[in-house]
Parts: C-alpha cells; sequence; structure tokens
DNA sequence: TGAATTTGGTGCAAATATGCGGAATTGATT
DNA sequence: AATCAATTCCGCATATTTGCACCAAATTCA
C-alpha cells in the first residue's frame, strides 16, 4: 500500500496505538494533537486519508472535517467517544466516509481503512483533486466553473482575464505538485520548445495581485516554477500586506 | 528512450505516419484501427503514452479517454480534425495532456510526446528505492518530496537550494552504493558542463553543513567519490560537534 | 618522516533568478 | 482613428546561488 495517514487525537495513547497498527500494515502515518495541527499540514501537504477525533482542543472535528471539504475529497474516518456523536455523524451528511465509536477495535479500524483506500482507489484512478459533476473546482475561498469559465471569492464573482484563469485553473488542479516554467509555458501558452520568456511571471505577478486577499498564494520553487498553496497566518504578518 | 506508445487512428496513414516519426525517436508503437481494441490492448498491458483520434468507429476518443482515465493517469495526446472539437476538450478538461488538430506536424507531436515523457518522468521520479504514491522518499529523518520539490528534516521544512535538492535527491535514491564525481557531474551537472570537477565538492560541502544536525552525513570515498550513510554516535563524538 | 595528491573550509565575485513598476504592443470595440 | 483592456516587453533592484581561488587539513605512498 504504502499511503501516508494523518490522525488527529488529543490522547496520546491512541494516536501511537493507531500508528502502531497503521504502520504494521506498511501506511506511513503522521499524528497530530489538534485538528487544527492536521488540518495545517494537509493544507501544506496533504495526505491520502485523515482519521479525526471528534472532541478535541481547538476546533473539533467536525469543523475540521468541513474546513478539510472545502478543498478536497480525501476519504475521512470518524473517531467519535459518544454514541450520540455518531448519531449526528449520520444525521448530518458531512461528507465522512465512515465513523468509529471508542472504544473500537484498531484491527477493525485497519481493514476499514485498507477498504476505503482500495474504493478511492478505484473511484478517482490516482488524483486527489476534487472537481464535482458541475465542472466546479475549488481551493480555498475560490472556486472555478470550468463551463462558464467564472471564477469567484468568497461566494463573490471575481473577474479574471483569460490567461489568469488559465494560469489558476491549471495551479488549482494540479494543487498537488510544483509546476515549472516550462510546463506553464508548455500548457498555457504551448509554446513547444524553452523559449526565453518571462511571460509566465507576468501573469504569476498579476494573479498573485488579485488572490492577495484570498486564502490562497502562489508560492515560488526556487530555480524550478510555482505552486498554489493554503494561506497561512504568517504570510498575511510578515512580508505580504496589501491593503487597497 | 524506450517507452511504448499505443496510437489509436482509423486512418492507416496518419498511423503509420506517426509510427516512422517515433520509431525514428526510438520509441516502441502499437497502433490500433479503433479505440476500443486499443483500450483493450491497455487494459491487458498498459503503455508509456496514448495517442487518441478523436474521431472513430466504435467509441469515440472522448470515450475512450474516460475510460482509461478511469483506472490510470498515463499521459494521453488527442488528435482531432475539427477546431471545435478542440474547443470541447478545452472546455471540459476530460484529462488529456495535450491535443493536436488535424492537420498536424508529426515533429512538433513528436517534441511534445517527448516533453510530455520527461514531465512525467520528472513527477513520477525514477529511483529503485521506495517510494510513495505521493513521490516522497527519505533516509533518516529527511524527506523529499519529488512532486512538491520541497524537502524536511524531522517534519520541518528544510530549505535546498536547487543543485542541493537534485544532489540529496541522487545520493538518498541511490544510498546503497558509493557514486563517484563523474557520476555526480553526469547526472546533475550535465554531460556537456565544462566546469571544474570540484564543483561538485562545492555542493556536497553545502549540504553537508545543512544537514550536519540531521541523521544522515555524506562520507568520502577516498580517491572516488560519496556516499549517503547513517550518521552513528561516534560520528557527533569524533569530528562533527555541531553547535548553534 | 616528508613530498605529492586529494579533500575540506572560507570568502568573494560573477552569474542567475525573481519581483515589480511602467512602457510598449496587440487586439477588439466604438 | 481613438479608446480601452489585456498582454507582453523592458529595465532595474534585490535576493540567491554557484563557481572559483586560495589555503589548510587529511591521506597516501615512498
Amino acid at each position: 500500500m504504502d499511503k501516508l495517514i494523518y490522525i488527529a487525537d488529543d490522547d496520546d495513547n491512541i494516536r501511537n496505538l493507531l500508528k502502531s497498527f497503521l504502520e504494521r500494515e506498511s501506511f506511513r502515518c503522521i499524528g497530530f494533537p489538534t485538528g487544527d495541527a492536521l488540518f495545517e499540514a494537509y493544507s501544506d501537504s496533504p495526505c491520502d486519508l485523515v482519521i479525526l477525533d471528534v472532541m478535541m482542543p481547538g476546533h473539533d472535528g467536525f469543523y475540521i472535517l468541513k474546513q478539510i471539504r472545502k478543498t478536497s475529497n480525501v476519504p475521512i474516518i470518524m473517531l467519535t467517544a459518544k454514541d450520540s456523536d455518531a448519531d449526528y455523524i449520520q444525521g448530518l451528511d458531512l461528507g465522512s466516509d465512515d465513523y468509529f465509536t471508542k472504544p473500537f477495535s484498531p484491527v477493525k479500524l485497519v481493514s476499514k481503512v485498507k477498504s476505503v483506500l482500495k474504493r478511492q482507489e478505484e473511484i478517482t484512478g490516482k488524483t486527489s483533486v476534487k472537481e464535482t459533476d458541475d465542472g466546479l473546482i475549488s481551493f480555498a475561498d475560490i472556486t472555478i466553473n470550468r463551463k462558464t469559465k467564472e471564477a469567484t471569492l468568497g461566494g463573490e464573482p471575481f473577474p479574471l482575464t483569460p490567461n489568469e484563469y488559465a494560469l489558476l485553473t491549471y495551479l488549482i488542479s494540479n494543487r498537488d505538485r510544483a509546476i515549472s516554467r516550462t510546463e506553464l509555458l508548455d500548457k498555457i501558452w504551448g509554446y513547444e520548445t524553452q523559449v526565453e520568456t518571462r511571460v509566465a511571471d507576468d501573469t504569476v505577478k498579476r494573479l498573485r495581485k488579485k488572490i492577495s486577499h484570498s486564502g490562497a498564494r502562489i508560492s515560488t520553487i526556487w530555480g524550478y516554477g510555482f505552486r498554489l498553496v493554503m494561506r497561512t497566518a504568517e504570510d498575511s504578518g510578515e512580508g505580504d500586506d496589501s491593503e487597497d
């Protein structure tokens, strides 16, 4: 298998228990004491499956679930302490793939993880980028409608020029990796060979300005290209203070 | 190269034209008169790249594309006779890597095939070392994400320059053997560089400094080259006392 | 031990990459 | 023709990386 799993639970014992069981099955696991920490890590580099405890310091598991679902269809398994929570999960369709009520059998959880991942693999093939039937894709508070070729930021219309639209769409569809300048030139401008031009930088520049107030940010991979990432608290605090 | 390419087009002339051009560049090609035949062959034994005509007897290229995408991310290049189809491809983003409108230049198609395959290789990486689906490879407490081109040390971001990144990636991928200076120059600086032999030492030197606090160490093979090894207790005790 | 060779460390300067503002160009519309 | 928006080009400031010179340290071999 060799999949990456993020686990959020404030109980060290449970985290370690899960880790040891999952790692025995050759999953790679990273544990987080809070859902917020997990979400931050996920925003930076997504994983293949998420295990979320409901009751945690900071935001609870339901909140984190919703946050992740804004941008991703990664399988999520919830852990609850109370049966009432389980009812809640079932009642509201929050988009979790399964839930377990504590205390649970680690063996069962592992087999659930396996089956969920297998199903996921069958469906998506391999990509983790979320795209709905309507042709909608989104990242952070930005949504792009492929059919109407329009974008929204936080629900509001978000005007983009054709090049900006193409660039943003490409970045969002490939959120999980860095994209080189040559690839951008190839995909968006259609240049065959490596022409020495900086048009890509120009569009990145303008797009950056436009999304400066959004939850997304275009990070520079020095000597290579760019990558779309979530904007963190530090981002806004440090260099980039834009007010217009 | 030695990559396998499947081509589906009901026009024998085009198939053979493509085959001859691609085989001249030492690709292996298999042609199919219909998309269904190609899909059947692909299901049985996948190839490295697919070229699909849109208009074909039986199911059309779009349908085959979707079929293949259900299970695979293999690069796919579409051939269309009409501009309207091209628009359609662009609009719907069905997951093809590129499209050509007939008539097209075989030379351009070949160069496109090359660049697509190169990119694919870049992303997937090509190591004999265990690698996860996410493109993560690791050694000691260092992890390299080939997709995002970023590294972490003990979970923390670990900034590397392009050369350092390339070197470290190469060392990790070839952890099981010593690597000569000439090999490093070949693989990282390229064959045709007219630089001093010592430039490799320069990057090794800088990388050593950066990983001095990690569980890894670059050992010198005197008169030959280098090799990445685990740092042992003696290592820290003897020469390397790092304090900062 | 001592000379020759190879490797490691410091510092600097050249080369390269990036970001940004503004000018020039293109293209569509009036 | 004039205007406007979008895109590209240009040049500069800045930041980063990289190659190289020079010398010290280590290794080999006689």
